[in-house]
DNA sequence: ATGAAAGTTGAACCGGGTTTCAACTTGTGA
DNA sequence: TCACAAGTTGAAACCCGGTTCAACTTTCAT
């Protein structure tokens, strides 16, 4: 599970090789500790102890608690998108494209269910990690929604309805995550296809 | 904000008048405390002292902390379906059935916030109520898309199809609630109809 | 009227987890 | 080689809120 450094507190970037191991090493445990326990059940003991470090190491890079959980939820939702973008290039249509988000999305949550469960989570201990991450990755649909309308695939009721469809977009993507990723289990391609469907023709007749 | 008496721990039902009053008031109190700091900076008396009553009293209706607020996740699903449910009689088709329900979802949450946060965090706090919560809900939809279906209405793509949408449909609101309830304000029947439009139609074209 | 059941009270107990800190170790540049 | 900066250590201080309980008050059926 390789990862790039996140930005650890303020003032307390690691300026050694070996400082920055250490930061991996904390970040690799919080995020087993809290994907498995929840931020609440979860302890700083129970983070270091996972990294092998002493307790007061925490202390070097983090401020507190919620703060290792802030920079978890920076990093898991660079993660995510970083997983999806590749998976994107190059589809058939517009809302092709959509479909493939869709389908890497779940294969993304498939693998990494804790993921989930922190982004989730960071509604009520990083509220504003947690609106980020959702703004962003709307935004990103705009975009490609606007793109469509350019391209003349997709038909163009005003921005409200871009918004509106972006979020309606979003939620499916992140419903479908969870009842077919986390708690149960189907082929990523069919349920995406069968989603996709619905998108582009819609439920009528 | 009349409220029938949810049951509260095992063993612990009020079998007076006087009881029946003060667990109501305690829940009153236990919905505010939680919607407004969220399940971990809520104390116990917290919500006593909203509620008026002894730290005391609060054992005499419940087990412990998770115990309220898991009654309260009970609660509040019930009020989201029975807020919901007369708003949907007599649409004008099956599809149109589901324009009423988002705008009846959107109306609830924008007047109650508290509630939306509540059902959100009992993904962490009270598993079992969330996953009720979701799996009782996607199952009336897949109801109305199965008559949706029988009626000629709704293309038929299979029982998988039926649920992928059905989920699909719900997380749609689910955000939208997010989106244009409690984080921005819109007025529920243009976002609904925006949606529904795309339910409908598509994107396509 | 009366006593047993139901309900109320809040001080005190209790455990657990975060955060601090001063001593110690390791690495590096001059 | 030496000294200073960076990093590590874990015991203990500190804090806080959930839960218990025995004494007290209210209600109500007989």
């Amino acid at each position: 599970m390789a990862r790039t450094i996140s930005p650890a507190s303020k003032g307390k970037a690691p300026r050694t090789p070996r400082g920055e191991k250490t930061l991996r090493k904390i970040l690799d445990a919080a995020l087993l500790e809290f994907g498995q326990r929840g931020f609440h059940d979860s302890s700083i003991v129970g983070i270091t102890s996972r990294a092998k470090v002493a307790l007061g190491t925490f202390y070097t890079y983090f401020d507190s608690k919620e703060a290792v959980f802030a920079a978890l939820v920076r990093d898991m939702s660079r993660q995510v998108r970083d997983h999806v973008a590749p998976d994107i290039e190059g589809s058939l249509d517009e809302i092709d494209r959509e479909r493939r988000a869709l389908s890497s999305y779940l294969r993304f949550v498939f693998e990494h269910k804790e993921v989930y469960r922190i982004i989730d989570e960071a509604e009520f201990v990083d509220p504003a990690g947690f609106r980020t991450h959702y703004e962003t990755a709307a935004a990103r649909i705009v975009t490609r929604l606007e793109e469509a309308v350019a391209k003349g695939q997709m038909r163009d009721d005003g921005p409200l309805a871009t918004e509106v469809r972006a979020w309606a977009i979003m939620g499916m993507n992140v419903f479908l995550g969870l009842r077919f990723g986390v708690w149960g289990r189907q082929d990523a391609e069919l349920v995406a296809a069968h989603a996709n469907a619905m998108l582009r023709k819609g439920l009528e007749r």
